[in-house]
DNA sequence: ACAATTTAGATTGTCGACAATCTGGAAAAT
DNA sequence: ATTTTCCAGATTGTCGACAATCTAAATTGT
């Protein structure tokens, strides 16, 4: 008789979240460890040593390493072994190029699909940021992550399953990683905030086209604000 | 006696091409059996199965299907397996947005990186294109790969290695699936080459901005094509 | 006859051990 | 002293076996 209670809960699959194979759950650590630079670039990854640390055997964190493999966070030679990428900023700069092309067709694609809820909450994101810009004034820490929080969320106003997987499979990890490397913030966040609202007013109006030069422009400007620190560096 | 020819030649690592590991002999295998229908859309990817059919254990077998799930030729579901992914038409459609965005970019890159005997080269290809369209005239099953080879050149004039990943790693594997599939040859070949010879013109001419339209027009023809070919199949 | 439950079979996930290969340092030769 | 060769140690690749989980047929009850 009181076996009908506990059907009553139990339709929904037992603490879900820890209802996950091995390789992922390491795979996830792995890769905010690699992110926030716990394990530095250019760093071996061995196997029998991982395996220790996280008290599992090998099988599965070749998975996740294989995992890792696809997200372009460590690269694999064979009979040799993994490391972590060490972004140099050539390849950087080839992201952004990506950024740039792919984040413009979200935009074009955004003005026609997303629909108005899904405006209001973006545009509801936007005066939090603008709230955290005013409270730390300049200096923006958070927008770490904001920033990208903004782009994602107009990614998946696109509606494009592709471009979501390409963005946010292996794309943005590796501009995390830099950001956390280099402890960058953004460097002129008012500014970015505004283009950010523009962007959003052509989604609004269903301008495909204006918002789409918008954000490409947008993009384009923080390639060249990283090169110009870039040629500064080299001049210490 | 004879050992003395074995060793002369064997400095250079004998057989080089059988040098690799097991997984990726059998993943290539794979991909082809899958791009070329070999293995058709939905079905199971038993491992058991394979790993006797190939000959190999369970562990490089497993390890090739997690390289064609990053590839995403496979879905896989923990505990219970992986599936050839059958490519619906609202994917594929996605996929091109994707390229037009991303090859669009590409030649924009190419028409600043290629060199001269790059762009000869290539010029070269399409050259043969005209050739072999002109003798089976239209129908140009020949051009079911070699469209793709000349956007991948293109790809690869732009110098820029995510673009190439990204594009020959995940994108043209499904492309080339569904044309396999549904044996759709190019539409309009001979206008396609006219097309191709363009946006090599405006490469050549260091014209990126124009490099970039051009390809974006042919791609998004391309999509249209497709779109109306699909609305006439539902009216059966 | 139909629905829910149970159970048997197969499949995937995980583990530990062995073989093939690579890396770095020691020893030997020039 | 420098370079080459070789070897020891460690690491990766591969294998077979066991445990956890899913699938589907058989069974039971209404």
């Amino acid at each position: 008789m009181t076996e009908v209670s506990e059907v009553a809960v139990a339709d929904q699959p037992i603490s879900n979240s820890e209802l996950r194979t091995l390789a992922d759950k390491v795979c996830e650590q792995l890769v905010t460890a690699i992110v926030k630079g716990d394990i530095p670039p250019g760093h071996k990854i061995s196997e029998p040593e991982l395996a220790r640390t996280y008290g599992i055997s090998r099988g599965p964190l070749r998975e996740a390493i294989r995992r890792l493999e696809g997200l372009r966070l460590v690269v694999r030679v064979p009979h040799v072994g993994a490391r972590v990428v060490s972004l140099n900023t050539d390849e950087l700069l080839e992201i952004y190029h990506v950024r740039e092309a792919l984040e413009g067709m979200a935009s074009r694609l955004a003005a026609v699909k997303m629909s108005q809820a899904e405006i209001d909450s973006v545009r509801e994101l936007l005066h939090e940021h603008e709230a955290s810009i005013e409270k730390i004034d300049g200096h923006a820490y958070f927008q770490k992550e904001g920033d990208l929080d903004f782009h994602f969320r107009i990614v998946q106003g696109s509606h494009n399953d592709k471009l979501m997987e390409l963005l946010g499979g292996e794309l943005y990890h590796l501009v995390r990683m830099y950001r956390y490397q280099f402890s960058v913030s953004k460097s002129r966040p008012q500014r970015a905030l505004k283009e950010h609202h523009r962007i959003l007013d052509a989604i609004e109006e269903g301008d495909g086209e204006l918002a789409e030069i918008l954000m490409r422009r947008h993009i384009s400007t923080a390639r060249r604000n990283i090169e110009v620190k870039l040629t500064d560096q080299q001049k210490d």
